[in-house]
DNA sequence: CGTGTAAGGAATTCTGACACG
DNA sequence: CGTGTAAGGAATTCTGACACG
């Protein structure tokens, strides 16, 4: 529930892909990537790799910049929003362990007495 | 439920990086594609382009090719479980018309006597 | 600031074929 | 039958730079 681990996060397409599917050309998402909005895997020959994630934050950009926001009010806004989802996997991750002790009991560990 | 339409079953991951993920060389990928056991897309260039359900497909190749089976056999195999899922698929849809029916009426349709 | 483009090189992919077994 | 390989070409991608605005 917390982290697909699945195909939407592996860096397997090439940018001529991303071309296609986002509409964009090579050199924005470049460009993109030098404003630091995306971060594409490099394989062996240099080549940059990117997920289907990272498309779907392009498709998000495209829209922004159309809009006239600047890549570096983007780059803020994307920050903020991967602190906020810090922020909720911590607190998730404190509720597990409280669960863990107090909700989701196991017998195993009772004192005979 | 009956049909992913999401990330797997997209076309977009060239053949080198199969290789990556599937441990296979490029002449193996290309041989089974020649036997009919997968069937890349392909770009403008003539590039192949693969989906992840197409790897998961290779690695299971491959297992079995390894187990000495001949790819013809493996063929055969697939297409059994292509008919038997299309049964099912045509079956789950034979019972949804008769839902749409019988079971979950929907109440505009009723004749004012 | 965001994007186009020409430039030259390096890595990728393609096809058809010969080889071994 | 399944796979490796050398061959030559075509398409892809890369980087750094100049340009416009």
């Amino acid at each position: 529930m917390t982290g697909d681990s699945s195909y939407k996060d592996k860096k397997v397409i090439t940018i001529g892909t991303v071309c296609e599917l986002t509409g964009l050309s090579e050199r924005q998402i470049r460009y993109y990537e030098e404003r630091q909005l995306i971060f594409p895997e490099r394989s062996k020959g240099k080549n940059r790799k990117y997920s289907f994630n990272d498309i779907e934050t392009l498709m998000k950009i495209a829209n922004l910049i159309e809009d006239g926001v600047q890549t570096y009010e983007i780059r803020q806004e994307m920050k903020r929003e991967k602190q906020d989802a810090e922020r909720a996997a911590r607190e998730e991750m404190r509720q597990g362990q409280i669960n863990a002790r107090f909700g989701i009991q196991n017998n195993t560990h009772r004192y005979k007495r």
